[in-house]
DNA sequence: ATCGAACCTCCAAT
DNA sequence: AATTGGAGGTTCG
């Protein structure tokens, strides 16, 4: 009964998710590193910049609220809704799957984790950053671009920050990226900034185009090869059935795929050959995979 | 074509 | 306390 006076008075905004949604699996499971964790009220909230506004949601039982914008227009909460997949049917997907036991358990763990619709753009550079390198790192690094190249505006909470656009990160020169901590990726992101604005690429055009063409197409970015390539489709250009091959996905192929070692087959036939063998959703399978195989202790 | 090595930097494990 | 090796890969020879 509370709930219906808190619904009606408009005080409770919930997301309209198709099925049961896993809010911290989603955005912790390491396919953004944008979100910040933030506590408000005891209850764990989360933060994130999305079309340069500040966004903040938590989980409600098993839905998502979005608990900012205070009080969002339309747009806002489609920006949201859209960002989260939460039109994704997860039932459909878990039951449409063939059934093995690292799978059914994986669902039954994660139950409501879902992709995200990143922006291209920020999944880029992101996962150029991720090369031979780890969570926390890839964080402090987008941190630091983040803070010393992108935009500053303000809301009710105060001064936030945008994510740096090609042109501000050819602004801050290879050198800065370096002594950010970029590493050798600084060169990366440097030269893959240059190409987009050159060529005036706008990465969200390759939303649902075939995936091959997004692979050729993503691969000619300097430090994008099959496994980055493959995320940012994932993640951001709406390719369900990319299958990013990396560390852990090896691992678990190699324990519970297959017999034979898997050291020997390159990434790029091992993804191929997934992508038949689990089909259409071979993504989505993907990251519950890589979820539960780094989760499993 | 295929296969190691090298690549920046951080940090946990010797 | 200094050194080594690995970390959610890609490129180069």
């Amino acid at each position: 009964m509370i709930w219906a006076v808190l619904l009606l008075n408009g005080l409770i905004m919930i997301l309209n998710s198709k099925s049961k949604y896993d809010l911290e699996s989603t955005l912790y499971s390491g396919q953004s590193f944008l979100w910040d964790p933030i506590q408000d009220e005891n209850l764990k909230t989360h933060e994130v910049i999305l079309n340069k506004t500040r966004y903040r949601a938590r989980q409600i039982y098993d839905q998502v609220e979005m608990v900012y914008p205070l009080h969002p227009n339309e747009t806002q909460i489609k920006v949201l809704e859209n960002y989260l997949r939460v039109d994704d049917d997860l039932s459909e997907i878990y039951k449409s799957i063939q059934s093995d036991n690292y799978l059914l358990s994986a669902f039954n763990k994660f139950e409501g984790l879902h992709l995200l619709r990143q922006d291209p753009w920020e999944c880029l550079v992101t996962f150029i950053c991720s090369s031979n390198n780890n969570m926390k790192r890839i964080k402090l690094m987008l941190r630091k671009l983040i803070n010393s190249s992108g935009n500053t505006l303000n809301d009710s909470f105060g001064e936030y920050k945008t994510f740096p656009t090609p042109s501000q990160i050819i602004d801050a020169g290879e050198d800065n990226l370096r002594s950010m901590g970029f590493g050798y990726r600084a060169k990366y992101i440097f030269e893959t900034s240059k190409i987009i604005l050159k060529d005036n690429i706008d990465l969200k055009k390759l939303r649902s185009q075939n995936y091959y063409d997004n692979l050729n197409q993503l691969t000619m970015f300097p430090g994008v090869g099959d496994k980055v390539a493959n995320c940012v489709m994932l993640f951001s250009l709406d390719n369900l059935n990319a299958f990013p091959v990396d560390v852990w996905i090896n691992r678990v192929l190699r324990e519970t795929y297959l017999n034979d070692n898997v050291n020997k087959i390159h990434d790029s036939k091992l993804r191929s050959h997934f992508q038949d063998y689990f089909g259409e959703n071979s993504g989505y399978i993907n990251h519950y995979l890589f979820h539960s195989r780094r989760n499993d202790d």
